[in-house]
DNA sequence: CTGAAAGCGCTAACAA
DNA sequence: TTGTTAGCGCTTTCAG
């Protein structure tokens, strides 16, 4: 047969394909006589019965699936953060389903909607902006989510960050006991929260460090992006104010500060020293190795497929947001001051 | 209303739903009365419906999907693929479905048979071995496929790969140039095309150029990864056969070679030139940069989409496969024999 | 414990 | 050109 269906494996099992069915679900087995049950079992294995999961969804209106909607895969931080989502789903009975925004809004909006036609049980995002009219509106329509790495402002919706405060005030103090007094802040866009949130700590830092905080260094960029952040890296060299350490909102931007100096003939770390976030994948055989703080992507990843689980299997436990620890990684892209 | 079906469209227009399917489907909406098509579209707008695709699917059996099967996503050549396959695909209906098998055959047999249940049009598959019992068997019961870089041996599956032999050639005619005679080959799993291909365009290159092919410093890689390329790298080292340059499977397996190196205090280029192939992302940036074979990887990408796109539309069109060029880039880890 | 019957939302014959 | 009817494969009342 070629593909058999719960109606097919009923009747060479002599029952209804009701009876089958109860037979077939782990959750309706007590319901059936154990021995039938048994016997349609074998006879669905026998036959190669394998459910429809269409079928299924369109009657009951869920389909085990959990949609993860990612600004842009080519980013070297979501690989490892899908794996997680991947692994922490593989013992239950969901799968993920990715999709690509591109950062474009209009793009998340369609897929977004494809993604609740297909009946997802769950959605998590990655890209959350710190005002997001979608998600509001998702909430409002309590639509089950997760966000990662970033919060959307003043509402309710779980989260999975990682600690982006502790990160920077890690890194301004490690700046200033190599003696930097002169520390630039290139951060990644206002509108993310993890961009805010990190230029926020970089001002309190510099504060609580007794270290002057000088708006002529401090400077954010368009996107989260190695172009972006040599566009960046050139505003902050072109300026007037001096400057011998450099804070990146992350490693991809640190990349862009890297490849700016490079085209100016200056060096790192000799010239200025640099410092990145996230500490992605491959980032450590940089040419010099880059200083970063290192987040644990792979955990933000399955800690939020186990808090989109516990949002279905416990639907009454109030809203909780997790903050993952995160650790300098000192390499060699930091110098002491000369 | 909370979610307008179709019949809801249809009555509120004051049409039959099937008729209002005929609508609303550009394909059969010649066969409405244009003012009637007309009124039911703007009710369907003004009511907010939106298809679902589930019920579509299951009356239909196709699902304007197509799957795509990866080894492991954090591989960083994978993203510039997916990235093509859905720029190449975005004009057209469907829409990609990532899966990911880490490189793991039953987890494959697993995903890609949810795969087929939800009835996805096609599969493009990255995870091709020359032995490849899964693929032969979809072969044989008609699914569209299409593989990316990699072949499965005597079985007509239409290929989108980079032009292997052709990279290799470039490589070893490059180190030739640099005066080097004694070339290592650090290859791939034979059990993959790609390897495979490699290691035979290695010998002949060698001969070619009237060079020693030395099985002694010619040995294959467990996987395609940094880790296996670390080991691969030590068993050659440890060898007593003397070499000054080795081309490695693909840039992870190069930057296993860098780690190695690095481990035993040796430089790169100066003891060692290294030669990786694919060219992935950030690889230019690595201390020394990875002189490499750029293999276009979106464009594979949007090849493979197209590729699936004509079968989907011409099935009548013959099985062909292409190849796509590739370019020698020389970077800073290969130098003249010294 | 099991069967009958209905229906999820949509599309495709067939009829009118 | 439109409506009627049936049914994709499954689950879920409701009877029995």
């Amino acid at each position: 047969m070629a593909n058999p269906t719960l109606r097919d494996v009923a009747t060479t099992a002599g029952v209804h394909a009701a009876t089958a069915s109860r037979a077939l679900n782990p959750k309706t087995r007590g319901l059936v006589n154990a021995e039938t049950a048994k016997r349609v079992i074998r006879v669905a294995e026998s036959l190669g019965y394998r459910p429809n999961p269409i079928a299924r969804s369109l009657k009951t209106a869920k389909s085990a699936t959990i949609g993860v909607v990612i600004p842009d895969l080519t980013n070297p931080i979501f690989p490892p953060i899908m794996r997680g989502i991947e692994d922490a789903l593989g013992s239950s009975d969901y799968n993920p389903w990715i999709v690509n925004t591109d950062n474009d809004f209009a793009r998340e909006e369609i897929l977004v909607d494809s993604l609740r036609n297909l009946q997802v049980e769950g959605l998590i995002f990655a890209t959350a902006r710190r005002q997001h009219p979608l998600l509001a509106r998702l909430r409002e329509n309590d639509v089950r989510m997760v966000l990662v790495n970033r919060k959307v402002d003043g509402i309710g919706i779980p989260t999975v960050t990682a600690d982006d405060a502790a990160g920077v005030i890690a890194v301004v103090h490690h700046l200033a006991e190599l003696g930097h007094t002169r520390i630039a802040f290139l951060g990644g866009p206002l509108s993310t929260s993890s961009g805010y949130v990190r230029k926020v700590a970089f001002r309190q830092a510099m504060s609580d460090r007794g270290l002057e905080y000088d708006p002529a260094i401090v400077t954010d960029c368009e996107a989260w992006a190695e172009d972006a952040g040599a566009v960046g890296a050139a505003r902050l060299l072109d300026g007037a104010a001096p400057f011998t350490a450099v804070i990146a909102g992350n490693d991809l931007i640190a990349l862009g500060v890297y490849d700016e100096l490079r085209a100016r003939g200056l060096r790192c770390p000799e010239d200025l020293s640099i410092v990145g976030f996230n500490d992605m994948p491959y980032i450590d055989k940089l040419d010099p190795p880059l200083t970063t703080v290192r987040v644990p992507l792979y955990e933000v990843g399955t800690e939020a497929a186990r808090a989109m689980l516990e949002l279905i299997d416990e639907p009454g436990r109030p809203i909780r947001s997790v903050l993952l620890p995160v650790k300098l990684v000192v390499r060699g892209s930091t110098a002491p001051r000369r």
